[in-house]
RNA sequence: GCCCCCUUAGCUCAGUCGGCAGAGCGUCUCCAUGGUAAGGAGAAGGUCUACGGUUCGAUUCCGUAAGGGGGCUCCA
């Protein structure tokens, strides 16, 4: 029996034959797993000579991971004790926690959570060992006879992977199957599962979790298969580190930019409207207003001409253009007008394409660029509509370049660099890109040759790559006409939304017949390039009030200035200074209610109006006011004039205060 | 679209084990003129989301629809 010699957590040792991880690390009570060679493995795996092994510890990323891939294997096996007929889907680990799938006849009660619940604290506190098994298929099969999921995903291994659904790589990973027995102190089975691993030493690991709701989900997640019901649930490395989370996701709801919106009196979803069919009120709609004046400012700087087009269109156009055979569901159903039928439209590039072909087009004009308000209405599915995020009516900040294939890159990094100077002006900082290219599984869901589709992707992988920005594959995401870039934003609770996009389009230009004249005399056809900044205007509005909490910056504040009197007797002065202000562009309001001058300063508060200007008998006599800022900072006797000007630089340069 | 949950005053929510409902905030009126996050009093405001069914009687139980929430699928 001789030795082996292993590097441990840095430092070369030798050790004897068949002394495991676990062992080797010698049992910090933190660390859950090993990391041998770049793979994880659970503290059991005997250690090989020249192995490398470094310890995982329970709040790492990866002792997360495998926290809450066990705490999900402690629920399914306290599912299946208190239901003995449900099956088991998938139950990998997910950001900040876990869910596990189950095919059960009547789905679950919040009282069946709390009593699964109640259950899987048994098992921790019982500590069961988790124990890794390889078997070959066959076994495998036998044992998991009476779980027809499960025996399905044995089926796909070593298929084809991108075919199994998120998580499934979990349960069977590479080529060697392996079950995780759950063994009682007393060595009995308490329970086991298909699984790749690794797992806790214990149940008795499981420091703190709490299961948060469930849902269904479609198996293997096509909507074509059965749907399973899921429960989600977090998990974390210590009781203080699950309070902490429930505190960050009790803060994250009080940003949700529904709330807000009704606090701040900003927008509306009226139901007599309709589902996604958000009103912006005068403060909201002082928000919109800004944002469409910054940005028809900025593309008529870059070159664009600002268009109009009409809301409606009759069938023809979305058939030209290609949409209707691909977009029909995406569409609102069609009206009936004197025999022709219109639709509503989804998009505008249709309509700015009649605009470039509205006349014979020379190379000396491009890129012909052309860009408007687009109010584009789309008939999301009624499950998804969300807020200002997803709506059914909404305005893109459009434009489209057409250019030649040649000016393509470089118009591509312009529009790219377009996008990220106006999300520095907003504020955002916390995104990024996604490259979505076509999937060649699907043919039928795009068009153009594979040359055109190899030229556009990468002529945008390029661009996105040079960039610096962390850019993320989504293959299949692309529109049927070519691929894009788009910029990815998160909410409050950590959703990501689409937001800029960029798009190569090949196939427009070709059904619409677009062309232009060469220097030497052919005429060619264009590359157009779709691109929004905003993306939609809705979404965007959505995404900076729960990224303000609904303190704007004060050039984006409805109300920038409140003028707050001691007394009655003051009013006519802050009306002065308010007039001051107003003649300066500044969004001025003196607020003559009867309240006190306490309770006016916390409903300007409340309001997050970025400064409060306030006059008593002492201002009035030195001709200043108190100058307090949303933060409760405040200066007092500040003279008039220093007081318009401080804000008029703070409005200008667009900066929070 | 699918699964589960929800819908009571402008907002946030109590409540009615089936006998036509309450609070706080907001709104309005009056009093108060108060120096840094809620002064006091009074009033108005609801076909309990809609439509069916069961019942002597439905806001409450059942069904359907609309709207909302959380997921899934989708997202030009």
């Amino acid at each position: 029996m001789s030795d082996l010699r292993v590097t441990v957590a840095g430092s070369v040792r030798h050790v004897a034959a068949g002394t495991t991880a676990g062992e080797a690390l010698d049992g910090e009570r933190s660390v859950v797993a090993a990391r041998v060679a770049g793979e994880l493995k659970d503290l059991a795996y005997e250690l090989r000579e020249g192995d490398d092994v470094e310890p995982v510890a329970i709040d790492s990323a990866d002792g997360r991971a495998i926290l809450r891939h066990s705490t999900a294997h402690v629920m399914a096996q306290a599912v299946q004790a208190l239901h003995p007929d449900a099956r088991l889907g998938i139950g990998p680990p997910i950001e900040n926690g876990f869910y596990y799938d189950f095919d059960v006849e009547v789905p679950f009660t919040p009282e069946d959570l709390a009593a699964v619940e109640k259950r899987m604290q048994q098992i921790v506190k019982e500590g069961q060992t988790f124990v890794r098994r390889p078997v070959d298929d066959d076994d495998a099969r036998a044992e998991l006879a009476d779980e027809p999921y499960k025996l399905e995903l044995i089926g796909l291994k070593g298929g084809n992977a991108a075919d199994a659904a998120e998580g499934a790589d979990a349960e069977v990973g590479g080529t060697e199957l392996t079950i995780y027995d759950n063994l009682r102190p007393d060595g009995t089975l308490a329970w086991k599962d298909l699984c790749r691993g690794p797992h806790l030493p214990s149940t008795r690991h499981i420091p703190a979790f709490r299961l948060t709701r469930s849902a269904a989900a479609y198996w293997r997640g096509s909507e074509k298969n059965k749907q399973l019901q899921r429960i989600y649930g977090t998990a974390w490395e210590t009781r203080e580190a699950l309070k902490d989370y429930q505190q960050r996701l009790a803060e994250a709801e009080k940003r949700d930019h529904r709330k807000l919106g009704a606090e701040l009196d900003l927008y509306s979803f009226p139901d007599e409207l309709g589902s996604g069919l958000p009103v912006f009120h005068p403060k909201g709609g002082v928000i919109k207003r800004v944002m469409e004046d910054y940005v028809r400012a900025r593309h008529i700087a870059e070159g664009f001409s600002y268009v109009g087009t009409p809301h409606i269109s009759k069938e023809g156009l979305f058939y030209t253009s290609g949409h209707l055979p691909y977009y029909a569901d995406g569409m609102f159903p069609p009206m009936d007008v004197e025999g022709a039928s219109y639709y509503l439209k989804a998009m505008n590039c249709p309509m700015h394409n009649l605009i470039f072909r509205s006349r014979g087009r020379s190379y000396r004009e491009l890129p012909l660029r052309l860009f408007e308000f687009g109010g584009v209405y789309r008939f999301e599915k009624s499950g998804v509509v969300h807020g200002l995020t997803r709506v059914r009516g909404m305005t893109q900040d459009d434009s489209h370049s057409y250019v030649t294939p040649e000016q393509a890159g470089p118009e591509i990094k312009h529009l790219l660099d377009f996008c990220l100077s106006l999300f520095r002006d907003f504020g955002l900082s916390d995104y990024y890109l996604e490259l979505s290219t076509r999937d060649d599984s699907k043919p039928d869901k795009f068009v153009g040759s594979d040359e055109d589709w190899a030229v556009a992707t990468r002529v945008l992988e390029e661009v996105a790559i040079e960039s610096g920005l962390e850019l993320v594959p989504d293959p299949g995401g692309a529109a049927y006409y070519g691929p894009k870039i788009s910029v990815q934003c998160r909410d409050a609770i950590g959703r990501t939304w689409q937001m800029s996009t960029i798009q190569y389009d090949f196939n427009q230009p070709k059904g619409f017949g677009l062309e232009y004249q060469a220097a030497d005399g052919t005429r060619q056809q264009p590359v157009m390039i779709h691109s929004a900044k905003f993306g939609s205007i809705e979404r965007f509005i959505g995404v900076l009030v729960e990224h303000y909490a609904g303190a704007f910056p004060p050039w984006l504040a409805p109300v920038q200035v409140v003028g707050i009197p001691i007394t009655d007797e003051h009013v006519p002065y802050l009306h002065e200074v308010a007039s001051t202000l107003a003649a300066r562009g500044i969004r001025v309001e003196v607020d003559e209610s009867d309240d006190r001058m306490q309770k006016k300063i916390r409903t300007a508060q409340k309001q997050k109006v970025p400064f409060m200007l306030l006059a008593g008998d002492e201002d009035v006599a030195k001709n200043a006011v108190s100058f307090r800022y949303r933060s409760g900072e405040q200066k007092n006797g500040v003279p008039v004039d220093e007081a318009v000007e401080e804000v008029v630089a703070a409005v200008a340069a667009r900066v929070q205060v």
